[in-house]
RNA sequence: GGAGACGUGUCCGAGUGGCUUAAGGAGCACGCUUGGAAAGCGUGUAUACGGGUAACUGUAUCUAGGGUUCAAAUCCCUACGUCUCCGCCA
């Protein structure tokens, strides 16, 4: 969400951000309701500082047994007419805020204008491309080879787009799992979280995945609520509406979670094994921090996704993200792509972004800094990382001539 | 799922329709006092949106949303949450 008083002051800024970003939202009608609003409020406050004052001197008048027919009366009417002004006064708030939930955060001085990921900047890239004397392959043939998955049988369970890990399958998403958190709870002090995945609608408006990607998530109708998309959701909505002191910032967690998506829109796009999946495991980063520090820490948390990838030694590159590639939310976003050699693909697997105060505006997370000013927090989050994708570099970099996987060894020590 | 109790500020806690401008206490901050500290004393202590150069000031917020009333923390309805008991299930 944007500060009202933003917009009105970089109506420029930001329709040009709407634009770039691909999105729709009128930020005309937006500034004249937002005028109208101001004028009814003050209609509204006037006349209930009248009431609340006359209102007063009702009991003394009756005291004094004097009559008071007439001046009940008169706020008789008062009473009906503030009715009408709250009800107005309702309706264009109600009006107003759902406009406003649509109006995307600013893309960052930095992000390349693009309408589409064609425009994304190439930044660096670590390692090489795995080389072979035979011919690699992909981790289909592989997981066959070593009977890791089983995408058959688990169509019987739920349908396509999930995925069953087997064996030693199962032990190697379970490793990756427990190591990546592992490296970030031991050597980037990170704070582990364990949390629900199932969240209210009120935490998927807090870190903008609603109102735009409904369509996207998995609903549960009878209680009105989601399945998280990511771990984010969870763990930033933990501090929703809080005031924290200066003293507990940067707060920096770090949490294991199911992701589920509904993947509406992409059928028929990516759906060799396990390269989309309406569910997967993720280990997130999240971080809340002052506003001037925000930055910085973006460039930390891309070092700390890139840490997991050094660690198991795959070869991987990172884009900036163009303005119309970037999420909603987001005001700038690093996306780590790992190298698959026998796909011959490089595979999203990290994105890690800056919100700044998008997010802590609509799920009101605020502290108190150093001259007790209250001001909202900046927050950030980055997959650290997700396990399909990686798990596809993983079996196909470390593949044998005669299909054995030889995995690294920082992994093997949680099997 | 059934029955009941409850929801007040940073926290505890008073408050059954107007004398509440939410008492009182704790905590925290600052000051006085002290050689230093503690105690004591004094002062301050929310957020949002308006108005004003400013001191200051108007409105809203007692879980949330509706209703009754000239007037609601207080009465009524609904939702949510917490706790207790019962039932059911791990």
């Amino acid at each position: 969400m944007l500060d009202i008083k933003f917009i009105k002051e970089n109506v420029d800024t930001v329709k040009a951000a709407i634009k770039n970003k691909n999105e729709k939202a009128d930020i005309d009608l937006i500034l004249d309701l937002d005028e109208e609003r101001r004028k009814t409020q003050y209609k509204y406050d006037v006349l209930r500082a009248e009431q609340k004052k006359v209102s007063q001197l009702i009991p003394q008048l009756k005291q004094q047994k004097a009559d008071t027919t007439e001046i009940l009366a008169e706020m008789s009417k008062i009473s009906l007419d503030l009715k009408t002004i709250s009800s107005d006064l309702n309706d264009l708030n109600e009006k107003l805020d759902s406009l406003l939930q649509w109006v995307p955060n600013i893309p960052h001085q930095d992000v390349p204008v693009g309408k589409d990921e064609t425009s994304n900047k190439f930044l660096k890239e670590w390692g090489k491309k795995a080389e072979f004397n035979f011919k690699p392959l992909d981790h289909l043939a592989l997981s066959e080879k070593n009977n890791l998955l089983d995408l058959k049988r688990v169509t019987k369970i739920t349908g396509s787009g999930f995925v069953s890990y087997v064996g030693e399958g199962a032990a190697i998403e379970r490793a990756l799992i427990n190591f990546m958190l592992d490296f970030h709870i031991k050597k980037h002090n990170y704070l582990e979280l364990s949390l629900p995945v199932i969240v209210n609608r009120k935490s998927m408006y807090g870190t903008g995945q609603l109102p735009k990607l409904e369509e996207d998530m998995y609903l549960i109708k009878e209680e009105d609520f989601f399945l998280v998309p990511t771990a984010e959701v969870s763990i930033t909505n933990f501090h929703q509406n809080e005031i924290l002191s200066h003293k507990q910032l940067p707060l920096k967690y770090v949490s294991y979670s199911p992701c589920f998506r509904r993947e509406a829109g992409s059928y028929g796009k990516d759906t060799k094994g396990l390269q989309r999946l309406h569910q997967f495991n993720k280990v997130e980063m999240v971080r809340l921090v002052k506003p001037q520090e925000s930055y910085q820490t973006l460039e930390q948390m891309l070092i700390d996704a890139e840490d997991i990838l050094k660690a198991l030694g795959l070869h991987y590159r990172v884009v900036s993200l163009a303005t119309g590639d970037l999420s909603f939310a987001s005001a700038k976003t690093y996306d780590i792509e790992v190298w698959a050699p026998g796909s011959e693909k490089y595979f999203e697997v990290s994105s890690i972004s800056n919100f700044e105060d998008f997010q802590a505006r609509r799920a009101s997370i605020r502290f108190r800094d150093e001259n007790n000013k209250v001001k909202y927090v900046h927050t950030l989050n980055g997959s650290g990382l997700a396990t399909p994708r990686t798990m596809i570099a993983l079996l196909e970099t470390y593949q044998q001539k005669d299909g054995k996987i030889d995995l690294p060894e920082c992994l093997t020590s949680f099997i």
